[in-house]
DNA sequence: CACCGAATCTTGAACCGTTCCAGGTAGCGT
DNA sequence: ACGCTACCTGGAACGGTTCAAGATTCGGTG
């Protein structure tokens, strides 16, 4: 069974706060926010949070691992509640909706590149793009 | 043998202009580049051209495909000279550094997403994090 | 070779997401 | 119950990017 969210925050050694809560629930109903949206949902279960404190509980949610952030060029910063698991993102070049992707190789990092340079490398992100559902019945209106 | 600036802008439709064939000239000499360098290095061979300019012809550049603009998570926009040829790249974590990979695989997309959920992809964007050689040896100072 | 329309460049300011700062508040171990 | 910190608040600052209006330049035409 799934641990609650304050188990959650105990359990990676962050304390449990009113926000903390909130921004988790929203995270665990899935999909991919702004820090705007998830901020205005905030809102909707407290009285008041300011903008900072959400940037501040994301930032802790990820460094814990509890959220990941990602962010796909030409947008702001996305989280997610799936953390850990190395899926990656498609990508809407026309709307920008993102949609999770499962990683068909497995474990991270999930590709071998070849030369690197020199580089260690500990993680492959894969961003997809592409024309979301949607978008490709209005293709002409972009 | 490569075509110089001038033929490649006008192959693809673009006028020829200083400040074209200078940025041009800049990714020539390869790496990857924020604005604000290659537009210091435009004005070392031209007496001044505004910074509007450049991101004019830097997003002029890209939508003709003689340019590539890639955005790490947390960077400034890039732009880089290969383009169309579909390799990725690595990206320290610790300086930013950026540095290209080979695609492995072939042609693009490159990798094929199992369930996309509809989306119809057309370019998979691979970003390799890790380490680079000069941050591994002072891995301690972060 | 001069002319014209459209593309391009200049200057300067606005924008937006994000971060910094100083101070008050609240969680949690003792 | 107390105190130490980590956390949250409110407001201002920041940096990269984009917008807007007008002058200039490119390149095809007559």
């Amino acid at each position: 069974m799934s641990p609650t969210s304050e188990e959650l925050l105990r359990s990676h050694g962050l304390r449990v706060t009113r926000p903390r809560l909130a921004v988790l629930e929203v995270l665990a109903a899935g999909g991919h926010h702004e820090v705007d949206e998830i901020a205005q949902a905030v809102r909707l279960r407290l009285d008041s949070v300011s903008t900072q404190a959400v940037y501040d509980v994301l930032g802790a949610l990820s460094r814990a691992g509890l959220a990941r952030r990602i962010e796909p060029a030409g947008s702001a910063a996305l989280f997610e509640a799936r953390a850990g698991d190395n899926h990656h993102h498609v990508v809407c070049r026309s709307c920008g909706e993102v949609a999770d992707v499962e990683c068909a190789v497995g474990e991270a990092p999930c590709l071998d590149p070849g030369a690197t340079g020199g580089f260690e490398v500990d993680e492959a992100e894969v961003t997809f793009w592409g024309l979301c559902p949607a978008c490709q019945g209005r293709r002409a209106d972009d």
